[in-house]
DNA sequence: AAATTATTCAACCGCCTTCAT
DNA sequence: CATGAAGGCGGTTGAATAATT
């Protein structure tokens, strides 16, 4: 038989914790220290499950919580670390002394998620030897139970790849080097600045249309035409020279409130990435693709935005920030203009790594490249 | 000032692994 | 070995609060 049951549910206090409360189980436990959940209310004189006992203490009790807000390093440490580690809030608290799992979860599903939508990774790398202090965490030692990433049983709501195709790539180990630094030393600065007003480009409608263009080697900018005609840098990315699918995207509401979207590649190495994005019932969805020897159910990345959005831009050719990011995804399909350069917007597919030459592909797996990238 | 909408975050839920029985 | 509760975790909810209309 088993251990008897934890607590009756049934007459348990629910819901926000009294003050008196809170002196009740913190005058318990540090008379009588952690553990022993299951007998704790009844010995602390509390009405209230041990779980939840467990929980109040641990997550704002607990005489070792740093209070006030996340500083700039924490924030960094924490983008760092969830680009590694994905939602494994325990273990990336472990390494914030002071700050819990609970606080991390709220603060990026509050503040970051929005702010810096993604990075990816590519499956096929191993994990980055990203140095994470065990010592510091405290889940490693104490852990008894505890469940498996619910990205191990089911499919990440936020981001999903969906084939089962490797890309090639020149130089894996390579790649992987770069990751590593990008992890480890080099996480870009998204820097949220103020607006800089810019002289308006002309290929930009006053009030619409945000885009990126290349502000500086090494860094570029998210600008948006405002009604009185000048072009705002609404936040500047720096990237790395040879990024993988360093695909950092930020959401801020002010990016999106006129129903457009924003996007960039930081993928300037071999092979190249795309980066479309297409309304989609509810929001849109960002679909990354790479193009090196691209085939009908290769690389894909797809993620949901909780936004909405009907700017629909495709980058192409060589992976350069000449490009011209303003394409309109429904002009494409619509068969103006633009779709009459279906074979320059789409040879991104097969051309070579230079965007010059075509790698070898037939003209019949470029149609059925078309068709599945229209799909 | 009131109503509406958006955001924050404390608390709960359900599931996992571990381990006592 | 089987059972099932404990301890622990990530996901989600909804009340409180803030911001906007």
């Amino acid at each position: 038989m088993g251990r008897v049951p934890c607590c009756e549910k049934v007459g348990l206090k629910r819901g926000r914790w009294t003050a008196e409360e809170d002196e009740k189980l913190t005058n318990y436990i540090l008379a009588n220290g952690e553990g022993g959940w299951r007998s704790l209310p009844k010995n602390a004189g509390l009405l209230r499950c041990g779980k939840s006992c467990r929980l109040r203490w641990i997550n704002y009790l607990r005489t070792d919580l740093k209070r006030g807000n996340i500083s700039a390093e924490e924030e960094e440490i924490i983008i760092r670390l969830h680009a590694t580690l994905g939602n494994r809030w325990s273990l990336i608290a472990g390494q914030l002394s002071g700050r819990t799992d609970n606080e991390i979860k709220n603060y990026w599903n509050s503040h970051l998620s929005r702010k810096i939508y993604s990075f990816r990774r590519p499956r096929y790398e191993a994990l980055p030897p990203l140095t994470v202090d065990l010592s510091k965490s405290s889940v490693a030692s104490k852990r008894k139970g505890g469940r498996t990433s619910r990205a191990n049983m089911k499919k990440n709501k936020t981001y999903s790849i969906v084939s089962n195709k490797v890309p090639k790539l020149a130089n894996e180990a390579a790649v992987a080097s770069k990751i590593s630094n990008i992890i480890t030393n080099e996480v870009p600065k998204l820097t949220n600045e103020p607006v800089v007003p810019m002289p308006c480009t002309p290929t930009l409608d006053q009030g619409h249309g945000k885009y990126l263009e290349e502000a500086e080697s090494g860094s570029c900018s998210m600008v948006s035409c405002s009604e009185d005609g000048e072009n705002q840098v609404l936040a500047t990315y720096e990237w790395l020279e040879g990024d993988i699918f360093y695909n950092y995207e930020i959401m801020g509401a002010e990016l999106v409130d006129d129903s457009h979207g924003a996007m960039f590649f930081g993928d300037v190495t071999e092979g190249g990435a795309a980066v479309i994005s297409e309304e989609t019932e509810g929001g849109f969805t960002h679909t990354a693709i790479t193009s090196e020897e691209l085939e009908p159910n290769g690389e894909i990345g797809e993620q949901n935005c909780s936004s909405t959005s009907t700017n629909l831009c495709i980058g192409e050719g060589n992976w350069d920030w000449d490009w011209d990011w303003d394409w309109d995804w429904n002009d494409v399909v619509q068969g103006d203009d633009l779709w009459g350069e279906e074979e320059n917007v789409l040879s991104c597919l097969w051309e070579d790594d230079n965007g010059e030459g075509e790698i070898s592909v037939s003209s019949e797996k470029q149609g059925a490249m078309v068709e599945w990238f229209f799909s």
